[in-house]
RNA sequence: CGGGAAGUAGCGCAGCUUGGUAGCGCACCUCGCUUGGGACGAGGGGGUCGCAGGUUCGAAUCCUGUCUUCCCGACCA
């Protein structure tokens, strides 16, 4: 390819709407073009980077017996009804109707349409096991989309289905996509670390998510891993040990105090002069509509997704100041911000696991200005019925699989994989015939891949001041060759000869034949990423070319035949 | 959803307060010169100033509405 041909034109300047690396890199090297908002042209480079991890997607799946497939993506409503989730699946479903006014969605996902299609077609155990994928756009209606392709409305996305007869059978799926995924990723140069995950909408019993760990990004999650032993969660998902805290409040008796001005947990502390740790502090949310009391230790934080989970909500907020005083008012209370307990409310309590060890423990009375202190679990003030793991797990507190301390980071969220079991097919009624005759659901397991994420998270963990610098597996292209003068007649013909042989033996490389200074092809070079970079120029007249490593630095003045040699040993490499 | 900010040439921006024929840098075209880290000189092309109304002799500029984009926040009592 001649550089002067290919379609690509680089800024000098970061574009004004870009705020993380991946995304400014990306425009300004001429990879993405944006449409509208989370909405890019994968322009000719860019596409090429992501053919290539389709390809390596590909070679993986089928190397676990996937079947790649393509289904729809405009699908009927009918099929999220049967589902279920054309309701719970919210905003984020890419709704729209046709011209006979019939409801259709852009999928986001496609549980739906390979339940039915499987249903359709199995009707046997022995037809199983079966695991199918796609490579496809998926849409989300994002509330607000940014970061360029890390969070996009549409975006590119690999997604496998497997079904199987048991939950046994769904193991062997599930552990076969891991190994899968590990190779995919280590492929793809990316280092990436498997965590344990909340399933979210998707639903599902077990869920582990794949995260490119980055320092610099904005990431877009919080993972907390272990750093003695291989534990790793989302921070949504997250257990640690109880924080070791002082959790006796010492007041002799049960007395309703007055508690002047003490609208947090700070002021509380300091007014009676006692430690976060001995308060039960209670959060007002609204799930689906209805309140709920969360009530945790005061030192601790309130993990919302695991309150949703140990409700079986589908949404959930923290309450407004006005929901807050109608709650009150409800029950006779004159009290908004602060002095909220769980007594006297209607509206359900549940309990994080640290309130259980609380001795002659504070909490609000629902009137203002008044706690009550002293309190222990018991016949006179019960224990909630709902008690669960609702807590945020933070840096430095202990391992919940060892004796070893958590520690924090961010990632990009690339893969994630659900175990499934019967949660669409019972629902849709998708069921085969057993050994024994009789019908039974099928048990499923979901894997996704964000391949458009997974180029920019690539960028994210892979760049430095002056552009890109690609893992050589997933690079547009393998090399560039930059003779400096044009008007050189040496210079050019031992870059021509240098390109055809390396595009003869197969590799894809560019020659920079733009009449440009040499800094203008340079600075492009770099930026575009290119791993290597054959320069001829000066040094020609020894017979030397100059080889740079984008990814190191490196280089070296060394002949011809030994810069090609050099390039192919590095990339057979990987 | 709430709060900010911004829409002027492909990109980055100035002009707006104080209305009077639309500018700068990059990019692009031509010529010259230059050729190892985003050179230089000369000339040139390109914009119904987001859109729609209004005020005015006259609107990028003032007013109203609308669309779009970006940022922050979404409540730990």
């Amino acid at each position: 390819m001649k550089m002067s041909a290919l379609f690509v034109q680089t800024l000098r300047e970061n574009p004004a709407d870009a705020e993380v690396v991946s995304h400014q890199f990306l425009v300004r090297a001429g990879y993405i073009r944006r449409l509208t908002g989370g909405v890019y042209t994968y322009m000719p480079l860019m596409w090429r980077v992501l053919k290539k991890i389709e390809n390596i997607i590909r070679e993986e799946m089928d190397k676990k017996d996937a079947q790649e497939l393509l289904m729809p993506i405009l699908q009927p409503a009918e099929v999220w009804q049967e589902s279920g989730r054309w309701d719970v699946y919210g905003k984020e479903l890419m709704r729209l109707r046709d011209r006979h006014d019939r409801e259709v969605t852009l999928g986001p996902t496609h549980e739906e349409v390979i339940t039915s299609l499987v249903r359709d077609e199995v009707r046997s155990y022995r037809q199983l096991p079966l695991n199918l994928y796609q490579i496809q756009n998926k849409f989300r209606d994002e509330i607000r989309p940014r970061f360029g392709l890390l969070r996009g409305r549409e975006f590119i996305m690999k997604d496998a289905y497997s079904f199987d007869v048991d939950e046994a059978g769904l193991d062997v799926s599930y552990d076969k996509m891991t190994e899968a995924y590990i190779n995919i990723f280590n492929r793809c140069g990316l280092e990436t670390r498997m965590v344990q995950s909340d399933s979210g909408a998707i639903g599902g019993s077990l869920s582990h998510e794949f995260m490119v760990l980055t320092r610099t990004s904005s990431g877009e999650n919080d993972v907390l891993f272990c750093t003695t032993c291989n534990y790793a969660a989302n921070s949504n998902h997250a257990a640690s040990k109880l924080p070791v805290a002082d959790i006796d409040g010492k007041f002799p008796e049960v007395k309703e105090v007055d508690t002047p001005n003490t609208k947090s947990i700070e002021e509380l502390e300091s007014f009676l002069n006692i430690p976060a740790s001995v308060i039960c502090k209670t959060l007002v949310y609204i799930a689906d509509e209805r309140p709920i009391l969360a009530i945790i230790r005061g030192d601790l934080t309130v993990e919302e997704t695991k309150l949703k989970n140990a409700i079986g909500a589908n949404d959930i907020r923290i309450a407004t100041a006005e929901e807050i005083a109608e709650l009150m008012n409800l029950a006779g209370f004159n009290a908004d911000k602060g002095f909220i307990g769980p007594k006297g409310l209607k509206a359900q309590v549940v309990a994080d696991e640290s309130v259980k060890e609380l001795k002659n423990f504070v909490v609000g009375v629902n009137k203002v200005d008044k706690h009550l202190v002293g309190v222990n679990w018991g016949a006179d003030y019960e224990l909630p019925k709902t008690v669960a793991d609702i807590r945020l797990a933070k840096a430095g507190e202990g391992c919940p699989q060892c004796d070893g301390a958590l520690d924090i980071t961010k990632g990009i969220e690339v893969g994630n994989i659900f175990k499934l079991g019967t949660k669409y097919s019972k629902k849709m009624k998708a069921t085969f015939t057993d050994e024994k005759g009789k019908e039974r659901p099928f048990i499923m397991g979901c894997y996704g891949i964000g391949v458009s994420r997974t180029a920019a998270a690539a960028v994210e963990r892979y760049h430095d001041e002056s552009g890109i610098k690609w893992p050589v597996q997933i690079a547009p292209f393998h090399a560039i060759v930059v003779p400096v003068n044009l008007k050189d007649e040496l210079q050019m013909s031992v870059a021509n000869d240098i390109y055809k042989s390396l595009f003869d033996d197969g590799y894809e490389v560019v020659i920079d034949d733009r009449d440009e200074r040499a800094g203008v092809k340079f600075k492009d070079a770099d930026l575009i990423g290119f791993p290597f970079r054959i320069t001829v120029g000066k040094t020609i007249a020894e017979g030397l070319v100059e080889l740079k490593i984008r990814e190191t630095g490196e280089v070296l003045t060394i002949l011809p035949e030994e810069a090609k040699a050099k390039i192919k040993q590095l990339i057979s490499q990987g």
